[in-house]
DNA sequence: ATTTCAAAGTGTTATTTGTACACAATGCTG
DNA sequence: CAGCATTGTGTACAAATAACACTTTGAAAT
């Protein structure tokens, strides 16, 4: 049965998508920019650009955005396709609309960041196109996306600060030290041992394991997890990392 | 004259252009929540909507990207046109790409968050299909505008304790009863009235400018004006406001 | 003129948080 | 079993925050 209502309202719809017909449209890209943490560094995922034009260059790992795709589904995927990981933290960052960015013409893309533990990853996917790289070191990136990769880090600094996002980088049972060295990593300054421990531990969100790190060739520490769980369901205030 | 070099760089880009093209494009727009400060509340400043199926619900100012353009400009030109005011304060805050989110079809939209003095901005275009709404009451939104109204309520709620955003809400010359009362209505809680005095003072921008409130019916307060020079020469710290 | 009112303006104290700093305990190595 | 490197811990001082009350001022009412 159909309605004189239902009628308009379809009338009304087919307006409308004639109205949305008649603008421009525009290619839409993600691009993740992946950090893990190993030696002591803080590494992104950078894999050789496929652009003919751009072959020495490095690039973020990107894709353009499947039709009625939610664009948060789009980095997934690519995460997924890339790193054949699949429950990793990720975070819209920025959109990045300079006309020129690609030399195919105009494309957009909505910066995503990522953060993913290295070594739990089994870079199934890792062919020799895929390498880690230091944040710090980088160069010769394509596109504009060294400045993509400049505003996603300096989004983490600040984000994690407020949020217990580190853990996401580190493996499920960590050191004190361990933890600290990621943290001075991203910050890029050093702290006070001390006064990290206390605060951490003022927090009350670290797991005493009762294990022990076995490799190391000095006094060996407790190993530490970080209660999700605990963080979710109180909501607790994350007193943030000042020093 | 013509190289070989430059001819291979034209045929590169020429593949660039190809790939691009065979995806999928999606029309941009901008949606701008433009935020003001009045009778002592946070206001959005809201459009009837231009879409007859939405005809009973408001929407924030948007429009369709124009071709190359990069979209911050976009989002100006949005302001200009609307409201006659050039100098506003704008920032990009995120991007909604739900495929449903417009009747009309897919249509990807990022939104700006715009800090504006509502008295000062002269509504010369303030025709009546535009009006400030109670950020705290507004219902009725076309498309998932409310969702992003809440988004970058909560952006400003957070953005404005760590950096002077809010100065932009308010007259040049203000007193700081009116600068708390517009702490209080963003950040929705009430505030110790001398440990707020304090913090302001302590962080030493606020120029006296010697002149007085003249309209109230009681002791008059100092008007005071934000030393934008000093705080962007000096870079120095931004205390952020908690109490 | 005097009183009343409402808000401006001001300081102190207690508490919490941050910072600086040093020494004993442990487990591995040779 | 001595030496080493790193873990693990506590205290004192400084700074920031939070709680709290009284005096001053100018306008309005009487």
């Amino acid at each position: 049965m159909t309605t004189d209502l239902q009628l308009k309202q379809e009338g009304l719809i087919k307006d409308a998508r004639k109205l949305v017909e008649s603008y421009p449209r525009v290619p839409i890209t993600v691009d993740c920019v992946i950090f893990g943490f190993d030696e002591n560094e803080l590494k992104v995922l950078l894999i050789r650009s496929d652009l003919e034009l751009f072959k020495d260059k490095w690039s973020l790992l990107g894709d353009f955005a499947d039709d009625n795709e939610i664009l948060d589904d789009s980095a997934y995927r690519v995460l997924r396709e890339r790193t054949g990981m699949d429950d990793v933290y990720l975070e819209q960052v920025k959109t990045f609309s300079k006309p020129n960015r690609h030399p195919g013409g105009r494309v957009l893309t909505v910066a995503y960041c990522s953060l993913l533990n290295i070594e739990h990853h089994q870079l199934k996917k890792m062919d020799n196109e895929l390498h880690w790289h230091s944040v710090k070191t980088i160069k010769d990136m394509a596109f504009d996306h060294h400045e993509i990769l400049n505003e996603c880090y300096a989004w983490l600094q600040k984000r994690i600060q407020e949020h217990p996002l580190g853990f996401n980088l580190l493996p499920e049972k960590f050191s004190l030290r361990e933890l600290q060295n990621l943290y001075e990593a991203i910050l890029d300054r050093k702290m006070d041992r001390r006064n990290f421990r206390k605060k951490f531990f003022a927090m009350d969100f670290l797991i005493d394991t009762g294990l022990y790190e076995d490799d190391v060739p000095h006094r060996p520490g407790k190993l530490y997890q970080f209660d999700f769980k605990k963080y979710g369901d109180t909501k607790k205030k994350w007193s943030g990392i000042d020093f």
